[in-house]
DNA sequence: CTTGACTCCGTACCGTGGTACGGAGGGTAT
DNA sequence: ATACCCTCCGTACCACGGTACGGAGTCAAG
């Protein structure tokens, strides 16, 4: 098993130190064996493959629109296999995701409108600044 | 010409008065005139309807998904009717909202996806926690 | 055995758009 | 004139996902 320190797991996650440090002071990845000086808080932190699988696992989750809090229910569920919950939670979010793209879809729409009137009207006040003076 | 308080003006743009006094330090309004006690910085703020005007601006720019940075040039744009920058500035904002909308769409059907396999394979691990090891 | 890179830790700060606090003074209705 | 609410101000805090700082300790190579 190949072990690496902070910066390897970080670069192989393609995130910063500080970020993984962080990940671990939200809980999403456990805390690690250490070696070196046993010191006031135990020396360096030493991580495996498994490390890397949860960190990219975070990553590939967080690409899909879901919180760093959501994460860590879905890294429960990983363990426990919970395709009922894990369903659930997909479904919450495509939800979120019509309501959103749905927005900008109709900001999209009306901005356009705005644009195309302010191009072809020539002369009068600009129809955009208009708009939202008076909508 | 009415004449108002900041909680007047607030009610009249549907947000809190704090909100007004933040657009004030931003610089989205400007200084009203005071009436009042004349110690150290003034007494209370008088608003009219020139304000209430822009107050609604700027509400209505943020609908449209313009940040407070963007509004402050557009008010700014406003005072000078400048069509092309305000076309400029309408067309940037719906190249980030194509882009933005993309990018949701693309999460979405590859969540769709992996729902409708979670839901139709019986057994095994679940597609979707499966699918953030992996990909 | 020294140099230099890496790691440790807590804590503070970033941007964005506000919200909350709290004590002193202003304005108004009864 | 006495309640009673409104307004004043600076400053701190919220969510969110990190990023930066800085002094001390650790590690491997030369």
């Amino acid at each position: 098993m190949k072990e690496m320190t902070i910066a390897g797991l970080a670069r192989s996650g393609g995130v910063g130190v500080e970020t993984v440090r962080y990940y671990q002071r939200r809980g999403l990845l456990g805390t690690p064996s250490r070696s070196g000086g046993v010191g006031l808080g135990g020396g360096i932190r030493r991580y495996g493959e498994e490390d890397a699988r949860r960190l990219h696992f975070i990553r590939s989750a967080q690409t899909a629109g879901f919180s760093l809090e959501q994460i860590g229910e879905l890294i429960e569920l990983d363990a426990g296999e919970d395709r009922v919950r894990a369903r659930e939670l997909a479904g919450e979010r495509i939800a979120a995701l019509d309501a959103k793209i749905a927005e900008l879809e109709a900001v999209r729409k009306s901005l356009r409108r705005l644009a195309q009137d302010c191009a072809s009207a020539s002369s009068g006040p600009c129809p955009i600044l208009a708009a939202f003076d008076h909508d």
